[in-house]
DNA sequence: TGCGTATATTAAATAATAATAATTTTTTGG
DNA sequence: CCAAAAAATTATTATTATTTAATATACGCA
């Protein structure tokens, strides 16, 4: 059957939970921040002009379906990008199209 | 500025709502479906076991997003991929994987 | 014109997400 | 142990998405 082959319901619904996860333009900026390189949840909140709390409940949806992965460095957590898909998207939405791709 | 030079605000919901279309096993479905060719609204209902008006709604939101487009032949209609970055992504995420990518 | 098939739209009820504010936990340093 | 800083969690309310059912539109043909 056609296109049934390689997505089961399972496969389905975990591609759509990684498509709301991206679904947001605070997390995708939080993704292209990270993109960059780590940050700690005090940075990402002024470079996003966002509260605290609210920084972190973007990181807890990247987290739980493990997009972002983090790190204690003494009293601050660092963020990073732990899902390669992820950086592949980025590269293939964003970079290619600057030069027109 | 960190990641603030090729993603703006505007770009930044573009590329949400662009997810959000994504974002729910049955457009993935349709989308998986439409990637190996062009297919009728009668018979996606028929492939994804789902009501006619179902079928219609979520088509009605990858056509607003422009990621399929249509065409009338005949007395039906034929919706096809139109978002060339769709299929992009699918080859990403889908097919590498297949080979273990 | 009128009927049947194909598709789209609308409406109403429910569920999921988002935003904000308040509270709590964890860690560091005195 | 205590206070302050960093981060996470919870609660509340507002907004948005999904589902299901009902209705409407468009086309082809007798």
């Amino acid at each position: 059957m056609i296109g049934q082959d390689i997505l089961n319901e399972e496969k389905l619904e975990e591609l759509a939970e990684f498509f709301k996860a991206l679904s947001h333009p605070v997390r995708l900026r939080i993704i292209s921040i990270l993109i960059e390189g780590k940050q700690c949840v005090k940075n990402l909140g002024e470079l996003l002009n966002l509260s605290q709390p609210s920084v972190s409940q973007h990181l807890s949806i990247l987290r739980s379906r493990g997009i972002v992965g983090w790190k204690r460095e003494g009293s601050i957590i660092c963020y990073y990008i732990k899902d390669e898909r992820v950086k592949k998207i980025y590269n293939l939405l964003i970079k290619e199209e600057e030069n027109g791709g």
